[in-house]
DNA sequence: TTGCTCCTCACGTCACGTGAGGTGGC
DNA sequence: TTGCTCCTCACGTCACGTGAGGTGGC
């Protein structure tokens, strides 16, 4: 018979650990003084306590540990947890090692450029969203301010031509994406768009058909896994931050899994003049590159 | 201006978390409406937002993302945080791992062999106790319980004659040390060992000097980290448990660091007839293997 | 009598999630 | 009037750790 504080010595099991044990009916004493309510464990003990440990150092929680303990847990039962565990566990991994990638890389970032980045990029996903557009290539990216200007009121002409609704918050939605496969600054191949509610079937594109250039009414794609940043200041900063995110996928081992997203959040891009403060979130599709 | 909703959908963060982050002063809306209480939002927030995601995807606590917001905070003093997060990063990474591994091996256990493991081996630390021991090739690991018992009954006497103090819980704590590098079951350097009260630093070790077998009192070092197994039953089946812990290293990517230990929990070796039940916590100095 | 060991609550931890119960705007 | 959105508590989560306040054995 083991007094508490020689069983938490032998065990190397905090005290209150035991006595936790003890409430959750993890682990009873072996007896317990009934005038007293002092606690008496046996070495016997030990082989549970044992096992308890091992399980909590696989991960399990105390209450599956529970289960595990159950004498008629069967061997398919015991299985099941364990491969649960397994694959949960491995998740857990992937996170560890995700986490790690970011901290080294900022610190390298800092070391590198002398001081903190400019932005912050984290992983997010996207929803599917109906979108009106129209696509065209542009020469350089100087012009892409006028393109995208050109672009989005032919978009809202034609918008309103067809009756359709416009949704966002705050603003109406504007987007573009950019179809190039590699970061470039000439020959952009922009797709410009608005957020719209789901159109009625009958849609009627024929009195688009037309008109220049070409529109197209369809369901953008959701995205399982995108890298975002948000971009403040002066659009024609902007490529840093395309530049900064295909850096950043390459340095926490992510492909680019689709054309760049550009998503204006202030104020629709005809309200404001050339050159005002600007908020644009631009998000890069990517998927986990194979470790091999 | 933005409800809360609307800046939640935008920003992908629940809106009881944005709640929480207005309490706790990380995140205060834009307005709050002093009739309503409503909190309005403006993305001019998102990129503050953004960063906190950031920067809580590298592990750190909302209190350090906090601390790391504050516009006076210095690039040392940000760079003094992340090396410090990476070190623990870095130790997370490897807890994962050590999880992960142990599940698998689990698992591996009982698909090989079709039933879950007889012993639970967990990592632990050991402290340096004084011992008084008496050290001998055994022949055979079958005269290993006879020369064990010989020895311990020399070793008492010995204790007697020199007016030492055994100390342990529950009984005076035996312990045999195995100083074979390799496992095997023959010429096994076996040193029975007693533990005892740290001896007056006169120690008059003549008086046993002419005795047969020699006897030395050294104080034996603490393990920082052991893998260690409790038997339970026939001392014979012992070995088994040796093995298991031999196998574990080799598949845990540890490296044996030391004579394994026999630590007898039960009554004195002299105590029980032979056969009788015992408990036997059999420990192994392991090291972490360096990863290439 | 003084330490020492044991006891039982009760509360704190961390980052929220989840009701309960109530209000304001269309 | 009915939903819908917002609000503020309050409590639960997980595995303990840490007092506060009190008792029993030497």
């Amino acid at each position: 018979m083991l007094k508490i504080s020689d069983f938490s010595k032998l065990a190397q099991i905090p005290v209150a650990t035991l006595r936790f044990y003890d409430q959750i009916d993890l682990l009873k004493p072996a007896q317990v003084d009934r005038f007293t309510d002092y606690r008496y464990y046996t070495v016997d003990q030990l082989p549970r306590l044992n096992r308890i440990v091992a399980l909590k150092d696989m991960g399990f929680s105390l209450e599956q540990v529970s289960t595990l303990l159950r004498e008629d847990l069967s061997a398919d039962a015991m299985l099941m947890l364990l491969a649960r565990r397994q694959e949960d566990a491995e998740r857990e991994l992937q996170e560890s090692r995700a986490r790690l990638s970011k901290v080294a890389a900022r610190i390298r970032e800092i070391a590198e450029e002398g001081k903190p980045a400019a932005y912050d990029i984290v992983t997010k996903s996207v929803a599917a969203q109906w979108i009106v557009s129209t696509r065209e290539v542009v020469a350089d990216f100087r012009a892409i301010e006028q393109s995208c200007f050109a672009m989005h009121a032919a978009l809202h002409q034609q918008i309103e031509k067809l009756g359709l609704k416009m949704l966002g918050v705050p603003a109406p939605r504007l987007l573009n994406l950019y179809h190039n496969t590699e970061y470039t600054e000439t020959d952009l191949d922009l797709e410009a768009a608005v957020v719209i509610a789901r159109p009625a079937s009958t849609l009627d594109l024929t009195k688009s058909q037309a008109s220049m250039p070409a529109l197209t009414v369809r369901e953008l794609a959701g995205e399982s896994l995108v890298a975002s940043g948000i971009h403040t200041g002066d659009l024609r900063d902007m490529p840093q931050l395309a530049k900064a995110l295909l850096h950043w996928v390459g340095t926490h081992d992510y492909d680019v899994a689709g054309p760049l997203r550009e998503m204006h959040l202030s104020a629709a891009v005809d309200d404001l003049p050339t050159g005002e403060t600007r908020l644009v979130e631009v998000q890069l599709p990517v998927s986990p590159r194979r470790v091999a």
